[in-house]
DNA sequence: CAGGATCTACTTG
DNA sequence: CAAGTAGATCCTG
């Protein structure tokens, strides 16, 4: 599960041609990135002392954001930070940051990357908990065979992520 | 202690 | 070949 509600975190939205992203920040980068969600939720954007620090990485999250949905890799990438998420699930999502745009992995090959083959079924528990999807790129990671797996921004999400990137798994 | 964004091997039709 | 099943195994709340 995502970390809780952070009321220190600066929310702020990023208007995309495939709906508009929520991100947020902490003190120390990039914390959460959302999905476009269906209603049209609040958005209002927090700003406090902080505002001039994440400005930059605003600006290089948005870069990054539209790069990745054009099918282009992202120059540069704001700092991310992950601390939210136990020992376990930061090592699986900096394997992750790992995949080059148009390549693929799977679950087991993640595993087996982090030294651990048996804990197949935990990595897809920490793609699932990735609070970063898009710039974490958790779509590129199929299940064996080639097979789409899950996806829990929905499954038309990774698809179509995939599908930028020239990709068209089963 | 249950459940999951898995995997492999095996069985069926 | 596709689809279903069972067991193994690990992390999280």
């Amino acid at each position: 599960m995502p970390a809780p509600v952070d009321s220190n975190l600066i929310r702020l939205r990023i208007a995309t041609r495939a709906g508009v992203f929520r991100a947020e920040y902490s003190a120390t980068g990039l914390a959460q990135l959302h999905f476009p969600t269906a209603g049209s939720p609040p958005l209002r954007p927090v700003l406090g002392r902080r505002a001039p620090r994440v400005r930059p990485w605003h600006t290089a999250t948005k870069a990054a954001l539209k790069a990745i949905l054009a099918g282009r890799a992202p120059h540069r990438f704001p700092p991310l930070d992950l601390s939210a998420g136990s020992a376990f699930q930061q090592a699986v999502w900096r394997a992750l940051a790992k995949i080059p745009l148009g390549e693929t992995r799977s679950y087991g090959e993640i595993a087996r990357a982090l030294g651990k083959p048996k804990s197949v079924r935990a990595v897809g528990g920490a793609c699932g908990a990735n609070p970063i999807p898009v710039l974490i790129p958790c779509h590129r990671v199929l299940a064996a065979q080639g097979k789409l797996g899950g996806f829990s921004g929905g499954l038309d999400w990774k698809r179509r992520l995939l599908a930028r990137e020239g990709l068209n798994p089963r």
